[in-house]
DNA sequence: TGTTTGACCACGG
DNA sequence: GCCGTGGCCAAAC
């Protein structure tokens, strides 16, 4: 059965994420109507082992690369996001809010 | 089986 | 702008 986890919808939703753009724990729970942007975090904490997920795409609220610790090295989630012409200034999206990416905008960038 | 913790967020003081 | 609290759900212990 599509009995999908939550943690499956997250990586569909962060697998949208367009190149360049960001989104937020906090965006993606709210369109998953999970109820909490905690459960988004820890679902992607599981997820960066598996194919290929852009989970350096989804930053917190602020545009802080609070999971950058979770990846295979603190500046890593850092030059994904620089490889892909995002600036990054002291962990923080530069211009966040312009990148800043909601789901409900699937197929609909910008 | 109950408690604690987690890549969070919003609100109140 | 920092701190405490509630919420939300699953995993780890």
């Amino acid at each position: 059965m599509t009995e999908y986890g939550y943690h499956d919808r997250v990586y569909a939703i962060v697998r949208q994420i367009p190149k360049g753009r960001v989104s937020t724990y906090g965006a993606i729970a709210d369109y998953l109507a999970l109820g909490s942007a905690r459960m988004v975090g820890w679902a992607l904490h599981q997820s960066i082992l598996p194919d290929a997920i852009p989970a350096h795409r989804v930053v917190n609220r602020l545009g802080e690369l609070s999971g950058r610790n979770a990846f295979p090295s603190p500046t890593f989630m850092q030059e994904m996001l620089e490889n892909e012409g995002v600036e990054i200034q002291q962990d923080k999206v530069v211009h966040f809010e312009t990148l800043f990416w909601h789901p409900k905008n699937i197929e609909h960038p910008m």
